[in-house]
DNA sequence: CTATCATAATTTGTATGATAAATATACAAC
DNA sequence: GTTGTATATTTATCATACAAATTATGATAG
């Protein structure tokens, strides 16, 4: 049997959390001061401040030097299960983009032109699968993947299938960690959504070309929806 | 405008993030303790420990008491799977020449706009290399593969190059365990090496788009070649 | 020489106290 | 009402110490 010993600073991150939920604390409140947490939970400084960085690091609080450490979530319903952070280096990110690009433009090509009408329905119910996703109110990371991914199968060619693949859940390794708080701007999901319905038709339509800017598009915009979010949370 | 100020912590979370990037540390490799790093970014264990806090939290290292911090994740790049190779079939050579005329046709457009004096000194090294193989009437397939690659590593994006190289030694086996090998390439191998001259200078004079569309015809004639010597080995 | 085990050294986890720097607050001055 | 200033509060960092766990070392037995 083992006993688990879970480090009194993440103890402290639970505990804190705990609180701010117990105490139905709203974004702009204030927590305790360091001093008063320690105190609350019978432990030093240190491990308080420990849990602190990793509720900051994670956009639950911001501390600041004199001013104290406040709550900054908006809503603590749907507080992060999971923390989130970015350590993927955003530059990688980048790269992984560019190259997903590179394939996914020619492989919605292909499978407009080479992809029978049960690919195409495939597609179509993953599409509203994101759609279906998108209603929950749902991340629907793995709804657009598979999106992306049978886009790939259509192409009937598996050596890009399982590249497309590859990169498509590094993609999603990559978003899971760096993804912090960008997630749930309904105007850009429904940007994302409508591009992805213009794919959709063009592969449907057996047009080649339309269907790789458009996926070309897409991708891009992404890249840019990225880089932006990087920038902000650089000057916050 | 906003003065930047950001804490001690935060900075040597990104100090060590590079660190590890930097020294391509694997998962399970032993980051320096908490005193060296602190001595290293000439700081107290204080924000060193936040820091370690962070990224721990996120996932991307391991701490044990008395145990030291370990990594656990990767950087994308060594996460790439590569594709097993299972049996050659002229349909997926044939899938594999079209995945690679997609990645590569890119990669040699990245290379031409990217590519570095030094690059480019390599790929020419490449080239000669090809040329000298073919004086000694050998094969030639590994300087042909490397050429390859070093187009891809000027295009400076490590997700591409992983997957052009995956691609390429796929490619490389595939031709190796092929029965045909080397059937009737002889007498083309004077339009390759012109071929690879072209790829060269559109590169060296920082052409994108002719450097593309050399790669394009380049991989593309591979492709009929293979077909053709294919149909023939058919009616043989 | 090898394997095992006790011991020492190393390293993280936590505690404590002190100082610096930024913010908040209260109050006076205009 | 606004501005400025003094004071108190609070976080950020430093320095040191010790506890606890792991790793390295070395001795001993076979």
């Amino acid at each position: 049997m083992k006993i688990e010993r879970r480090k009194v600073s993440m103890q402290v991150f639970d505990r804190i959390k705990e609180y701010i939920h117990k105490e139905k604390m709203q974004p702009g409140d204030r927590l305790p001061t360091e001093k008063q947490l320690s105190e609350m939970f019978g432990v030093s400084r240190t491990p308080v401040r420990e849990a602190l960085s990793v509720l900051e690091a994670s956009g639950l609080t911001v501390s600041k030097q004199g001013g104290g450490s406040i709550v900054q979530a908006a809503s603590l319903t749907n507080l992060i299960e999971e923390i989130q952070f970015e350590f993927v280096d955003t530059e990688e990110v980048l790269n992984l983009l560019e190259t997903r690009i590179i394939l996914e433009t020619e492989a919605a090509r292909l499978a407009a032109e080479r992809g029978t009408a049960d690919d195409k329905l495939i597609i179509k119910k993953k599409l509203e699968e994101i759609r279906s996703s998108q209603h929950d109110n749902r991340v629907g990371d793995k709804e657009d993947i598979a999106f992306h991914n049978a886009i790939a199968k259509a192409s009937h060619n598996p050596i890009l299938v399982h590249s497309v693949e590859n990169l498509t859940t590094l993609y999603e390794k990559a978003i899971r960690f760096s993804l912090k708080k960008n997630m749930g701007i309904s105007e850009k999901r429904a940007q994302v959504l409508s591009e992805h319905e213009r794919i959709y038709t063009a592969i449907r339509l057996g047009n080649g070309e339309q269907a790789g800017e458009e996926m070309y598009q897409h991708l891009s915009n992404a890249c840019k929806k990225f880089k932006h979010s990087f920038d902000q949370a650089l000057n916050s």
